[in-house]
RNA sequence: GCCCUCGUAGCUCAGGGGAUAGAGCACCGGCCUCCGGAGCCGGGUGCGCAGGUUCGAAUCCUGCCGAGGGCGCCA
């Protein structure tokens, strides 16, 4: 049990008392810290229903959390706040709790779920670029968190390879002549830009293409050869992308791998009367009567008769419903595609794919604009490939390690190492710094900044810890008894550090990661008021020092912990 | 036209119906006899506009203005 739980249901109990709703006395962390350090604000709102003044049944409460021994002192202020302190004692102890718990005191879920996270998406026909930065950070960092709270995570990355794009590609590889087991990554580079552009414009291109497309669906062999060797080269690519960020996934599935579900899954609909034709296309209607505006139909099979992306998403959601047996699908996709998941999700509910008890969420997210407030191009007009932002960053990295004479004496591997740790960090921090529903401006700069809130900022906070701990190993220093804090400083850390499970439920519950970022910022600044004031390894008072250093050490896991979330690595020096 | 997201300090952005709305950057000034200065301390006339709900609104509702996005065979 976390703190503010626990002072949640002293008061709720008080709130009882008083013959009122135990959701009243949720406590939370004062709003005003030079006041109290804990706050409830139940009175104001029990007022009415009470028919008493809200400081009358403050002073109620107040009075009955007061008795407890753990409490130092209430006050009623305002119209009715309830401020609470704890005693330094009481903080001690809990502190003690939190800091032996390998979850520093967030409680784990009693019934795990089967938790799927469809992140990143790349597409078999590029390179990953800037745009897939987003969905691959966010997605990363919210299976982390569910698996941090106990749930059965499956990440999924979701490969777009079985769509018109496939067929762009492969009829201008038929078109052009070139040998399959030729081809490389810059030519899918070059190709399907124009390719997909010339689409636009040349109706029988586009025909062709979807003849293609057909094709690959139905097993012709030549498409298919041409298509493994695209997407072999292309998952080359992207694996090394996905390594340099330091994202791993469990499955490793693109929309090919439902290729063989999706006939029998366009029966399934047929038979379940969903379907109708409409304009040559086989669709299902997703309007509901309650809507407040039109949907369009979802189309499951085209007027050429190839299986749209909209196929193989339901596809894959009945795949995940019936062989992964998941509980929770968690679509981290831009926001832009949110009627299209709406629409999947409809069918799937319409259909009998998804019964009532799966929950499918779209996680939107905002897009990454370029100074104009438009998507991010270069001014040639073109993508930033993805590992070409992680090579900057590292360079940048890099570059402040030789600006501030760090690391001169480190061996050249481990420089490089921190250099790429360093960096990104820089760019998955600056990322998740931000809610995700909002827009936002890529600059290099803000994610080769290293000052201020960044991530690089709460390596340098963990490391200084570490060392601190490695040195007062070496010197024979042992952790202690956590003494009740003594100083402002002191109680503030604490206070901060005690507030980590409800941040990070926060997170869960909205699906949100930017709040653990934000916390952590304010947890590694803590700790630096705390280190420029506390003077550990120079401390007389032996008990006193070895509470500090199990305060640092508590500090330091918290943060590992957080840092570990986001999905950003802290070195063993920098 | 309809729908979605957003509008907060010079800039980039946080903000959970609650008290005096915050941080970073930038700018100015301090702090090294001491654990790593990527640090610490100090410096602030801002919630797009108008209504509504509420004891209390940046937060919830309605309308308007502005930005971005979506609206059947691309993903």
């Amino acid at each position: 049990m976390s703190v503010l739980s626990h002072l949640s249901e002293l008061a709720g109990h008080a709130f009882e008392e008083l013959g009122l709703p135990a959701e009243l006395g949720e406590v939370v962390p004062s709003q005003r810290p030079e006041l109290a350090q804990y706050q409830c604000n139940g009175a104001m709102a029990a007022a009415k229903q009470a028919k008493r003044s809200p400081r009358d049944i403050a002073a109620d409460v107040a009075k009955t959390l007061e008795a407890h021994e753990e409490i130092a002192a209430t006050d009623v202020a305002g119209p009715g706040f309830i401020n609470i302190d704890l005693t330094p004692e009481a903080l001690a102890q809990w502190a003690t709790t939190s800091a032996a718990d390998n979850k520093l005191g967030f409680h784990t879920v009693e019934t795990p779920n089967r938790v799927l996270v469809d992140y990143a998406g790349p597409n078999v026909a590029k390179a990953m670029h800037v745009g897939h930065l987003r969905a691959t950070i966010i997605g990363d960092s919210l299976a982390r968190v569910f698996d941090f709270a106990g749930h059965n995570v499956i990440r999924d990355p979701h490969f777009g390879d079985w769509g018109f794009q496939m067929g762009l590609l492969i009829a201008t590889v038929e078109e052009e002549g070139i040998d399959p087991k030729t081809i490389t990554l810059a030519d899918l580079q070059r190709i399907y830009p124009e390719a997909s552009e010339r689409a636009r414009t040349d109706e029988d291109f586009a025909d062709v293409a979807r003849a293609t497309t057909v094709a690959l669906q139905s097993g012709d062999e030549q498409a298919l050869a041409i298509w493994k060797q695209m997407k072999s080269v292309s998952e080359a690519s992207q694996r090394q992308d996905f390594s340099a960020l330091g994202v791993e996934f469990d499955l490793w599935y693109g929309e090919s791998d439902v290729s063989n579900r999706l006939k029998p899954l366009v029966q399934r609909l047929i038979e379940a009367g969903v379907t109708e034709q409409s304009d040559g296309a086989l669709v299902v209607r997703v309007q509901e009567n309650d809507d407040n505006r039109e949907w369009p139909p979802l189309i499951v099979k085209s007027s050429a008769g190839g299986f749209l992306y909209s196929t193989t998403d339901v596809a894959t959601l009945e795949h995940r419903v019936d062989d992964l047996e998941v509980d929770l699908m968690l679509y981290v996709v831009d926001h832009r595609q949110g009627d299209h998941f709406t629409q999947v999700f409809r069918v799937a509910r319409k259909a009998g794919i998804a019964s009532p008890d799966v929950e499918m969420e779209h996680i939107g997210f905002g897009t990454m604009n370029g100074p104009d407030g438009k998507p991010f191009k270069t001014r040639e007009g073109g993508v930033v490939r993805l590992a070409d932002v992680i090579e900057l960053v590292t360079d940048a990295a890099r570059d402040r390690l030789d600006e501030a004479n760090l690391a001169a004496d480190y061996p050249q591997e481990e420089r490089e190492l921190i250099a790429r740790q360093v960096g990104v960090a820089a760019l998955k921090y600056g990322d998740l710094i931000n809610n995700r529903n909002s827009d936002y401006v890529f600059n290099l700069e803000r994610f080769s900044s290293f000052d201020g809130k960044t991530g690089p900022f709460l390596q340098y906070a963990a490391v200084r810890i570490k060392s601190i701990l490695r040195i007062a190993e070496e010197r024979g220093l042992k952790t202690g008894a956590i003494l009740a804090p003594a100083s402002e400083v002191e109680t503030n850390l604490f206070l901060l550090l005690l507030e980590m499970p409800e941040v990070i439920q926060r997170s869960i519950d909205l699906r949100e990661p930017n709040h653990i970022a934000e916390y952590s910022f304010e947890l590694a600044r803590q700790w630096n008021r705390f280190y420029e004031n506390c003077h550990i390894l120079t401390e007389e008072n032996a008990a006193r020092q070895a509470s500090w250093l199990a305060v640092a050490q508590w500090a330091e896991s918290a943060l590992e912990t957080l840092l570990y979330i986001l999905g950003i690595e802290v070195p063993e020096r920098m």
